[in-house]
DNA sequence: CAATTGACGCCCA
DNA sequence: TTGGGCGCCAATT
């Protein structure tokens, strides 16, 4: 069986799994505090090889410009990711934006 | 081994 | 206030 050290990884994993629901973070914050600022894309990553049995909240992850971040290797589970987050009381503006003033998360 | 890619973010014109 | 361009760096080709 194949067991990768994606320390670096689970660190993120790790972040992300104490987002409260209806909060956001964007992946440059959950960078930074993964102790790794200025790599917003390896949390990224983290999120597009992100084993399906790891249930975390990945939809509470977007860009810094308070919208999802939608990428053709998703194949509409951006989508999904909106929805989900609308379930859980976020209001998208007309720009297809949240704002993060309101529901970003502090990891503190 | 070298080049390209990417669920991003910041700087500057 | 916006938009275009460059940097970050593991993973993939």
């Amino acid at each position: 069986m194949i067991m990768k050290n994606n320390s670096l990884y689970q660190k993120i994993y790790d972040l992300i799994e104490v987002i409260p629901p209806g909060k956001v973070a964007t992946y440059g914050q959950v960078a930074r505090y993964a102790g790794m600022p200025r790599d917003a894309r390896r949390v990224a990553y983290a999120l597009h090889v992100l084993p399906e049995g790891k249930r975390i909240p990945w939809h509470r992850v977007i860009n810094r410009e308070g919208k999802i971040s939608y990428a053709i290797s998703r194949n509409g589970s951006d989508n999904l990711q909106r929805a989900l987050l609308e379930e859980e009381g976020v209001v998208f503006n007309p720009h297809d934006a949240i704002d993060l003033q309101c529901y970003q998360y502090n990891f503190e």
